[in-house]
DNA sequence: TAGTTATATTTGTCATGTTAACTAATAAAA
DNA sequence: TTTTATTAGTTAACATGACAAATATAACTA
């Protein structure tokens, strides 16, 4: 017996978020990459946008401040991220990727492309399309 | 500066899927009600199939073993949840949930059920089905 | 039957997500 | 300017997810 929840829109979000997830971490393992798909994520953005604070990391990443600390952390650890004293607030750092950060950042990039089109299979673009629009609706449902 | 990767639907799934999940999770705190969202879905297997091992439910919940063994610690200490020696297997526990388990079960489907609906709006059924059935396509692509 | 292999569960370790409490620094108000 | 409130970041505690190793039992095979 199954509940009618197995077929609903919550359960399979979270099923393909999962699984999803677990594919993108094994493809970064599987090339020996020493960064998960969450680290990956910050690598991106301080990519885009040189002097980040954590505050606007966490923003963008839809993350808790805390997590970014930690994450921030172990990125400064490995040598791709370095903390900058920010000189017109003591209380925040102005982030930025390094070159090694960078090199990873574009290691991983192609996995994450390669998955997009693994999951796309027997998917039309025109029905993809549609899939992104109602998920951007679905979010927008949830952060109002 | 953002990247293209913003609207994919890889960043579209792990977005929805951790904000229906902190929703899920907020509703439920907010009803003190004592369970996480994954307690409660193993209450839901174990509601629906009676006398499940340890592995079926992982199975059924695509979560590791370790995880349920885990969790089936804290169901149990709550009392939602009891594990049988298998008269068959001395090595694995047949698993049953209490009235109490069954109580808590009955009071977070209809929170379930209304994050359904929240998500759902200015979605038309046809729009969701179809969303669904592409989830469905996307969950099989990454099984396979 | 003895020895090997497979299986169900448990335990430990590490990364992330959530929440609360805390520190230090800035901003606002009296 | 002194007090008060807000903000950025940190730390700690707990839950989950992934993975590896360990234990006990069952199943298989020579």
């Amino acid at each position: 017996m199954s509940s009618f929840l197995d077929q609903s829109a919550g359960y399979l979000i979270n099923m393909t978020a999962l699984l999803l997830k677990r594919e993108f971490s094994s493809a970064i393992k599987s090339h020996n990459i020493d960064v998960t798909p969450e680290q990956w994520a910050i690598l991106n953005r301080l990519n885009e946008n040189s002097d980040l604070t954590q505050k606007e990391v966490a923003k963008l990443t839809f993350k808790d401040n805390a997590n970014i600390t930690r994450m921030v952390d172990k990125l400064e650890k490995k040598g791709l991220v370095i903390r900058h004293s920010d000189p017109n607030d003591r209380r925040s750092w102005n982030l930025s990727i390094t070159k090694k950060g960078i090199e990873i950042r574009d290691l991983v990039e192609p996995l994450a492309v390669d998955i997009l089109n693994k999951i796309s299979k027997n998917i039309s673009k025109k029905e993809m399309d549609s899939y992104n629009k109602i998920s951007n609706k679905i979010i927008n449902n949830l952060i109002e």
